[in-house]
DNA sequence: TTCCGACAGTGGGGTCGCAAT
DNA sequence: ATTGCGACCCCACTATCGGAA
């Protein structure tokens, strides 16, 4: 392994060759609202693991942002990049399992991950950030998207150029949604890879927002006041109050405080919703009689129809729960 | 002076790997 | 063999602080 190929086709020496130990990735701001404007490339946001793929000495390897190597988890792809890329090289990208209707799904991805199936996996290359030793990441994104997509010219199928679309991101966006895509990334055509979270990467992304009959609580930790999180469900048209999952952010230090004195006084002993087997509860809950209703907004159902990325939006103090009636969480 | 970006710290679902039971 | 726990991945969000505007 300590052998470079011999093959080593394009001519970079590789005592030029020379790539930074610790590469920062760009990070997109969360935005309300997709960007006007033809300064503005728009793409779609992959539902995968972010990583950059680094060729150096005739060798790849898979770095996740926090800087960990995943190489070998993703043998193929990996191998996939030492077959075509020159030697300097590094892909900002995202590995992602397509379902069948072709969108990116980061369940399908794990699932694929504990298979130990990871061949039929794809890597969606969206920038790049060297190229034969050179630094380009303070190059304009237009033209890394230009030397991006020649590179990627001779690459086999499974490393994919992610497309972009120019101006009109709100009619864009509404669109992705409508795919039920995750949403769009919007990347300013003039900027540079700041290797920070920088506002000329802007991510809108398409959420849902449902309301939950609260069920329960569990305690605070550490420094957390109040409570930790609450536990949500919502009625089956058979009339049963189903556990939908936790909810433990956007909630403000005064509501933390003051929703606790709430759900003190209504706590009862023993649940009113059923729990899916092997629900694990990893604290001690407080269960509480299902009287309040929260507006909640989250990104999608798990496969075990549990709620992904649930955030707090507020009490809805106008609604019955038992109106809280969802047919089929798997929309 | 005000505002904003970076960071720390809380919380979620899911998976893996290791140590304790 | 099972369970608990922390560390990763994906993340949303609040609170704080220091420097830029």
């Amino acid at each position: 392994m300590a052998k470079s190929r011999p093959s080593a086709r394009r001519n970079a020496p590789s005592s030029q060759v020379r790539l930074p130990r610790k590469i920062p990735v760009e990070l997109a701001v969360l935005e309300k609202r997709a960007p006007e404007g033809d300064q503005w490339f728009h793409e779609a946001k992959f539902d995968g693991y972010r990583m950059l793929a680094r060729i150096e000495e005739g060798k790849s390897s898979l770095v996740t942002r926090t800087d960990q190597v995943w190489t070998d988890r993703f043998p193929e792809i990996a191998e996939t990049f030492a077959g075509f890329a020159p030697d300097g090289t590094v892909f900002d990208g995202e590995i992602c399992k397509l379902t069948d209707k072709g969108l990116s799904s980061f369940a399908a991805l794990q699932q694929a991950l504990s298979n130990e199936d990871t061949k039929d996996l794809v890597y969606y290359a969206f920038d790049l950030l060297f190229h034969e030793g050179a630094d380009l990441r303070q190059r304009p994104l237009e033209e890394r998207k230009r030397m991006l997509a020649e590179v990627l010219a001779s690459a086999p199928p499974t490393i994919i150029l992610s497309q972009h679309q120019i101006g009109n991101g709100p009619a864009i966006y509404a669109r992705a949604c409508s795919l039920h895509m995750e949403g769009i990334v919007s990347k300013h055509r003039a900027s540079t890879y700041s290797g920070t979270r920088s506002p000329y990467w802007l991510k809108t992304k398409c959420l849902n927002t449902e309301e939950f009959v609260i069920i329960g609580y569990t305690d605070p930790q550490r420094s957390r006041i109040g409570f930790g999180a609450l536990l949500v469900g919502y009625y089956a048209p058979s009339g049963e109050l189903v556990y939908a999952g936790k909810v433990g952010t956007g909630f403000t230090a005064d509501l933390l405080l003051s929703m606790h004195e709430s759900l003190k006084a209504i706590e009862r002993q023993a649940p009113t919703a059923i729990l899916p087997k092997g629900t694990y509860m990893r604290s001690p809950v407080h269960w509480v009689e299902p009287w309040l209703v929260a507006q909640v907004e989250f990104t999608e159902w798990t496969r075990d129809n549990i709620l992904r990325h649930p955030s707090f939006l507020g009490l809805r103090e106008d609604k019955p729960p038992t109106e809280i009636i969802i047919e089929r969480p798997k929309a």
